[in-house]
DNA sequence: GGGCGTTTTGCAACCGGTTGCAAAATTGCT
DNA sequence: AGCAATTTTGCAACCGGTTGCAAAACGCCC
């Protein structure tokens, strides 16, 4: 069926080492022959059985993508961003949709049947403990949008959350709002918790402004939606932190619902600044977290830490900026 | 390093095949071989390698999964449901992004490499000798949301667009709309030109009804929003039949901006039915593509075909209905 | 043309599994 | 217990490559 090397060898009149040779970087082949083998494989139509080559050299170029954020569309350019990324250096990413799952025992198992080179886990909520799985069973593993500790036992390329939820803060505070609140995802997601601490920290450094939180029952539009619903009932605050872009989205339509105007009623900000937050009917102002970079560095990562599996691990935090819209009042 | 087959049998004490055939269904293993295989495997963390087996079997498991949607937040439904999909059925999907590439040589020559099962290309605006390039190198092939043709060189699972374009008519014509207009997405997207043929079709059926036709650069909402921008300025429409869901988001975004209300200045009917459409600060009427029907249909064909490769090409197209929403006014 | 050092080449073993085949073990039956 | 039929087992070859090693070929110089 497929052509094989033994097919190209024998068509070639050479051995079979030759033209593995050939295709192999650094080998030593002759000129000549390198040129016979080249003809006759294009003659064929071969191309080289990467998995059948994995089993000798121990690399397959595969990198299993592991995430659990099938809904948030800011997702779709962290996907579009790891594939290109991944392809541009000859690397195939394995994809694994973790939906509601949480135990990795399960992925672990059918990355390590396909042994890949290495993991990304693409998520803001799943716990650091997550990957820790994966490196300890000896592979290389990044966790993408993780969350940062100071002592981390896998490589961890994101955010400071924390400074992120104080920068909301300061950027509420400076607005002059004097009555804010949280509303953050759900409150197992460590992203969330981050966020909150920060922001609080940051507040409690204004006793004479008032502070309140809630969170919603996921990251998504109707979450964010019902949570703000319930929220206007009570008296709301004058303006909100959102967990993230999604959750402000589903805030701001309940807003509008309720027959208030954003910012003039009540202001948002929201977190990770999603393509869509610059679609001019949402004009979402929010802190931008820098995804092309996060992602370019994860993949970075995960290389160097293939070439060198017993590299030290090591955070990489990207700072974040606050993106000006139209959806809180002006610096006064 | 990683615990194999060998190391298992050593521990049992049996041959490597005794070993091999607990692993393998249906293979004739004595109860007593099994369990004495199976605690050893369990006390090693064994778990077998599935690319060596591969080599063997022939197959790998492994679907290539190829797409240039990777901007369209249907698209993130879309990628959802094949992975999980094909996760329940002990399949492993292979990414690969075209982006604007548009030749399948090196898509084809990667995932020759890596000896894929078969191929599913998720795309509405690749032409069908794309998937094709799959079939003739005899990789089994599904092109889903692929364009209908009646006599398929390769499996196609979808909608009929033109069907769907009669049906935006239709509706438009049931509002009474008297002046009504398709803006289409990039004019070389297979699915717009057979959108804008439908549509037209059945308009040509009301001499009365005022049409014409215009199309956006790209699926995009920039690219939305920019084509209605530059219709306002001339006299719009009473109504458009916009080719998706984001174009039409972007359209609703220009009229918003124009100070024109929705529906009652202008009319919009989207196309997809993606998750965004509902939310209610968008609150779009648009034709549903029963996504994960097509999706489900999809991977049923591509592995019907792995199972028997000389199945005759088939097309499955599945109904869409309009959803009644707020961007259209109400049927007289 | 002979001698030496360097490249290139092929052989054969190996990577981690699977599988046809024949031998060994088990089972059922008289 | 003896025998035939059936099941289980291990051997060895194979899947499509890679690679250490020793032999062959080459290039260079005298």
């Amino acid at each position: 069926m497929a052509v094989t090397l033994k097919d190209v060898a024998e068509r070639a009149g050479v051995s079979r080492s030759a033209v593995s040779r050939t295709f192999t970087e650094g080998a030593s082949v002759s000129a000549k022959t390198r040129s016979k083998v080249e003809k006759a494989a294009r003659d064929l139509g071969y191309s080289p059985n990467a998995l059948a080559s994995s089993l000798t050299t121990g690399r397959t170029k595969l990198i299993g993508l592991v995430s659990n954020n099938f809904h948030n569309p800011l997702f779709l350019e962290v996907f579009d961003l790891f594939t290109r990324g991944l392809q541009d250096r000859g690397l195939r990413p394995l994809l694994v949709n973790l939906s509601q799952e949480t135990d990795p025992a399960n992925s672990l198992r059918m990355l390590r049947q396909y042994s890949v080179d290495g993991v990304i886990v693409a998520s803001s909520t799943l716990p650091p403990s997550f990957a820790e799985a994966f490196r300890d069973a000896g592979m290389p593993v990044v966790h993408s949008f993780g969350r940062y500790t100071t002592s981390p036992h896998v490589h961890v390329v994101g955010i400071d959350n924390i400074a992120c939820g104080r920068m909301a803060a300061e950027t509420l505070v400076a607005r002059g709002y004097r009555r804010v609140a949280f509303m953050g995802g759900p409150e197992t997601a460590t992203s969330t918790q981050d966020r909150a601490r920060g922001f609080l920290g940051k507040l409690a450094e204004h006793p004479d402004i008032e502070v309140s939180v809630s969170y919603a029952r996921a990251y998504s539009f109707d979450a964010g939606r019902v949570e703000m619903t319930k929220l206007l009932m009570q008296s709301p605050a004058e303006a909100y932190f959102c967990g993230d872009d999604v959750l402000s989205i589903g805030a701001l339509s309940a807003i509008a619902e309720a027959g208030l105007r954003c910012p003039e009623d009540i202001g948002i900000i929201g977190l990770n600044d999603m393509d869509m937050a610059r679609w001019q009917n949402i004009d979402l102002t929010t802190i931008r977290q820098p995804v092309a970079e996060i992602i370019g560095a994860s993949i970075d990562l995960v290389v160097a830490t293939i070439a060198r599996p017993d590299r030290h691990p090591e955070t990489r935090l990207f700072p974040c900026r606050v993106v000006e819209r139209g959806t809180l009042r002006p610096a006064r």
